[in-house]
RNA sequence: GGGCGGUUAGCUCAGUGGUAGAGCGUUCGGCUGAUAACCGAAAGGUCGGAGGUUCGAUCCCUCCACCGCCCA
């Protein structure tokens, strides 16, 4: 009893003369309280001001994709915008200013029918026709979206703040701001000069509950139970019928003509006792028995006249198309011109009329009954009820050969989920035709730099495939399109000096003027209609494509701010935007400026679950990326997003996450241990190269390599990478090598030793270099790390530059040299594991290695040998109690000589003492 | 149905026409002077499946499956 209390006091005696470390830097990071402090700190001393503003050199332009302002950010928010900011802060890193200005998106229908269903009131005004043009109405419900928007904007600020990102928050872009509408109505007032925008009627997808026309980017395809439906159809003064499929029996009321393929062979039947003509390659959709009477080719329909199917008063006629295929249905199609692009394309070849007699609300109109002396009366019903008739009719008239029903895919509306329809309405479109404006977005896509560079692929064939850009919809909530009606001949005018007028006006009252103001103040003295030349005019309420809105950022974002320039340097967004954002913004910036809005186009793929599965809400597998930085902070979720391969799709659940947390301890304990050994070390000490011991000069070459290396994968936008070469070094050559060597020196060396001092600098220099380098992606953690470093030059580690590398640290000699003793360490490892094994050693520092070697090379390294496999003793002989031969090494291991100093814990043979000479100085 | 991309150890990722790599995790062990830490060792994979080219394929080709985005 007495003897071991004796021991103890002795032991903590012993420990008292020992440098070891101290800090006050917290291995408990608790960042969900910490980060916060840390975003207050940066906002105190203006952090981004300095960065953006405040400095002189080159700027680099990151161009915010607005996200869509109504409801909380998720993963794919959270995502992208940690990207934005990773290389953002890399290249303030690199010297330049970075003024990033975040945008929102503010306009559109998912706002307003959020508006429109939570308000009864309003449910009521939109569901009449009447109400929903009373501009009080508008002006009311255009006032509730912009409080909604401003609401979910200062969230999702917010939020975005909660992460770690640097960015102008005060003053944002926003698409409904004055200002920005202003511009954008200049924008199209430029468009409307140059001649590219027209107004055409023609079929386009409408929504007959929101009641608007839908761009591309705004339709999803979901599978959808239709009826498959085959039917005959009368050749005129011939006693031949034609066998027709379709799965949109409504249309057959707008029935004008029937297409055929010129080179697909055809065959006429006798089936049934009738005569009936069908692709070849159909023909086992019929039923029970038949004999072919006749092959013919498509030409042989040509100029044939048929008897419309369901009103025999009408004829339709034969037409020939590329699009018919025998794939499916009977090869020969049925021609709709107001209500399918391929009808209404072939329409045009032909003269046949684009006739369409549904009204906004789905429901057919009059016209479809006064077309005919038969009508089906279904003026007023809604289309499908309509379709059922027209089945009806055709029963009665024995011409429905069969009805089934089949699943495909169909078109719906992304924001109310219903079915869309196809109907032939008037729009204004944007030519994408006119002055080869495709021709030429399709040219610059080359000049710009894509990654991943997969990805212009999807640009090009997303730009090469979109049709005419329909840029009016039928809603409120919007930038209105200034377009008047002649009360005399009933034309749609768009005119440029209108459009700058109201423009004008925007910019101090907001767009609401088009509404407020009477029509005269927008017209210039005079005004006549440029066809009739009649003087009196309505306004038109159209609003503008939000993607017009999101499209146009660049060019009004870009050319508003002293810190910006146009083009960008960079566009960072989902691989979704090819269709949407990238797409608009160029085609915009092409027709305005003949120049692509950005030079280096960066996608990243989107936010899966463990499994890999999309997320979703009926999945029950979402996982909010506030939740994560709640409960781990936002250091976790930028350590996440960059140690994936986000140019693909990334994962996220619980083992991920819990991967990454333990890489993130991991890190931060390093940078602790790191710190707690400087916490006696001063400027002035810092050991100039020469000086330093060759462990540190190995050590100091290869935190040089890693840097270089870090420095290249940011520059190739590979940050997965960046984590990995960053915590591999961490892992595997600082933890496990150079700092659990080094201890021997730091503790029981003098304290202002050469040994200790040397370990010192070099940890000082690699551990400031990994705060700075790593800063862009654990931004929190490293100013904090930065702060607690015993001497710094700025107040903050965002102020730093990229870590330099000095020439003379790179050092390839004692990196060859450190390969082979590394190699020998691995195998003594082995060997001291087995003797551990054994019992015959404890810690490596019982050990007495014995290495039969002749080569002079390990001889002269013995002093470097001992430190760096952590032994008390070493012999160039065969020897030991265990032996081995192991990749060309010959290892014995005993147990040390002599005693164990009861300082630094080594064994010697001739120790006389308590404890060695080494310690018996360090003390004196 | 079409386009683009993907599929390598439990996780995140490397990789090459010639016996599969790393880090983490796991297991076992050590240390107790980084201690809700630190160090060591070991186990783990017919490289999504099936064909083909080749002396030889995880790598090249074809088909298929599954996943994601986009389009019809």
């Amino acid at each position: 009893m007495i003897r071991t209390r004796f021991k103890t006091l002795k032991f903590l005696t012993m420990k008292e003369t020992l440098n070891l470390p101290r800090t006050d830097f917290p291995m408990k990071a608790n960042l969900p309280k910490r980060e916060p402090e840390i975003q207050k700190f940066w906002e105190s001393i203006n952090l981004f001001k300095k960065l953006a503003y405040d400095r002189d050199g080159e700027s680099f332009i990151l161009h915010d994709g607005p996200p869509y302002a109504n409801g909380h950010i998720h993963l794919g928010h959270s995502e992208n915008k940690i990207l934005k900011d990773v290389f953002n802060k890399y290249k303030a890193l690199k010297g330049y200013r970075i003024p990033f200005i975040p945008g929102w998106d503010t306009h559109g229908q998912p706002i307003e029918n959020e508006i429109i269903k939570r308000d009864e009131e309003v449910s009521k005004w939109i569901n009449d026709p009447e109400k929903f043009k009373d501009i009080n109405i508008k002006l009311k419900i255009r006032e509730k979206c912009r409080i909604f928007a401003n609401e979910w904007l200062s969230i999702q600020r917010e939020e975005f703040k909660r992460l770690g990102i640097l960015a102008d928050w005060h003053k944002p872009y926003i698409t409904m701001n004055n200002n920005y509408e202003s511009i954008e109505l200049e924008i199209l007032a430029h468009l409307v000069e140059e001649g590219y925008i027209y107004r055409q009627r023609m079929p386009i997808h409408w929504c007959y509950h929101c009641r608007t026309a839908l761009s591309l980017a705004e339709i999803e395809y979901k599978e959808k139970e239709d009826p498959s439906l085959y039917f005959l159809v009368k050749q005129k003064d011939e006693d031949l019928y034609i066998l027709v499929w379709t799965t949109t029996p409504w249309t057959l009321i707008s029935n004008r003509a029937f297409a055929f393929s010129k080179d697909t062979n055809y065959v006429i039947v006798k089936h049934r006792n009738l005569n009936i003509a069908l692709a070849k390659d159909c023909i086992n959709i019929l039923d029970g028995e038949y004999e072919i009477i006749e092959e013919v080719k498509g030409t042989y329909f040509e100029g044939k006249k048929f008897i419309h199917p369901l009103f025999e008063d009408l004829e339709s006629f034969a037409v020939f198309g590329d699009f018919v295929s025998v794939e499916e249905g009977t090869g020969i199609v049925h021609i709709a011109p107001g209500h399918g692009k391929e009808d209404y394309e072939v329409s045009k070849i032909y003269n046949l009329e684009v006739f369409s007699p549904v009204d906004d609300f789905g429901k057919f109109t009059e016209e479809a009954d006064n077309q005919t002396k038969h009508p089906l009366n279904v003026n007023g019903l809604i289309y499908y009820e309509g379709g059922n008739k027209a089945i009806e009719r055709l029963k009665e008239k024995n011409l429905l050969y069969k009805l089934e029903t089949t699943i495909h895919n169909y078109p719906f509306c992304w924001r109310c989920k219903n079915p869309l329809i196809f109907r032939a309405t008037s729009q204004w479109f944007l030519d994408l035709s006119h002055k080869n404006l495709k021709e030429r977005a399709l040219n610059y896509i080359k000049n710009v730099n894509w990654y991943p560079k997969e990805s212009i692929n999807r640009i090009y064939n997303s730009v090469k495939e979109r049709p005419d850009w329909v840029i009016s919809r039928q809603r409120v909530w919007g930038v209105f399109i200034p377009s008047i009606r002649c009360l005399k001949c009933n034309n749609s005018i768009l005119d440029s000096k209108i459009i700058k007028n109201v423009a004008k006006l925007t910019k101090e009252e907001s767009s609401d003027v088009w509404l407020i103001k009477p029509l005269e103040i927008f017209l210039t003295e005079n005004y006549k209609c440029p066809h009739c030349l009649n003087t009196s005019f309505e306004k038109e309420y159209d609003i503008l494509d939000v993607w017009f809105d999101s499209g146009a950022t660049g060019l009004i974002v870009l050319q508003t701010s002293e810190y910006l320039r146009f083009p960008a340097d960079m566009y960072l967004e989902g691989s979704d935007q090819h269709r949407g954002w990238f797409n608009a913004s160029l085609i915009l910036s092409v027709a305005v400026k003949d120049e692509p809005p950005y030079k280096v186009v960066i996608t990243h793929g989107w936010t899966l679950d463990e499994k890999g599965r999309a997320m979703h809400k009926s999945l029950g597998n979402v996982i909010s990326p506030l939740e994560v930085v709640d409960k781990y902070g936002a250091d976790v979720l930028r350590l996440w997003v960059n140690s994936n391969d986000w140019s693909e799709d990334i994962r996220l659940g619980n083992e991920i996450l819990s991967r990454i947390i333990d890489a993130y301890r991991k890190i931060r304990n390093t940078y602790r241990y790191m710190l707690s050994n400087l916490y006696d070390f001063s400027k002035d000490e810092i050991i100039s190269y020469e000086d330093l011991l060759i462990i540190d000069k190995y050590i100091l070459h290869r935190y040089a390599k890693v840097i270089e290396e870090i420095e290249k994968y940011y520059e190739s936008f590979e940050t997965h990478k960046v984590f990995r070469t960053y915590y591999e070094f961490i892992n595997d050559e600082l933890s496990a090598f150079y700092l659990d060597i080094v201890k021997d020196r730091l503790y029981t060396y003098k304290a202002n030793s050469l040994e200790r001092k040397s370990a010192q600098s070099v940890i000082y220099i690699m551990l400031k270099g990994l705060l700075v380098a790593f800063s862009p992606i654990l931004s929190h953690t490293c100013e904090e790390a930065y702060q607690h470093l015993p001497f710094k030059d700025f107040e903050s580690v965002f102020l730093e530059s990229f870590p330099k590398i000095k020439t003379t640290w790179i050092n390839e000699k004692i990196e060859k040299d450190f390969e082979k003793l590394l190699k020998l360490r691995e195998s003594a490892f082995i060997v001291l594991e087995k003797a551990r094994q054994n019992s015959l050693i404890g810690s490596n520092l019982d050990a007495l290695l014995y290495i039969d070697t002749e080569e002079e090379f390990y001889k002269a390294y013995e002093k470097e040998l001992k430190e760096i496999l952590g032994i008390s003793q070493l012999r160039f002989s065969k020897g030991g109690d265990i032996y081995n031969e192991l990749n060309g090494f010959r290892i014995g291991v005993s147990h040390a000589l002599g005693r164990k100093c009861q300082r630094c814990w080594m064994w010697f043979e001739d120790l006389e003492d308590e404890i060695c000479k080494k310690c018996k100085n360090a003390i004196s």
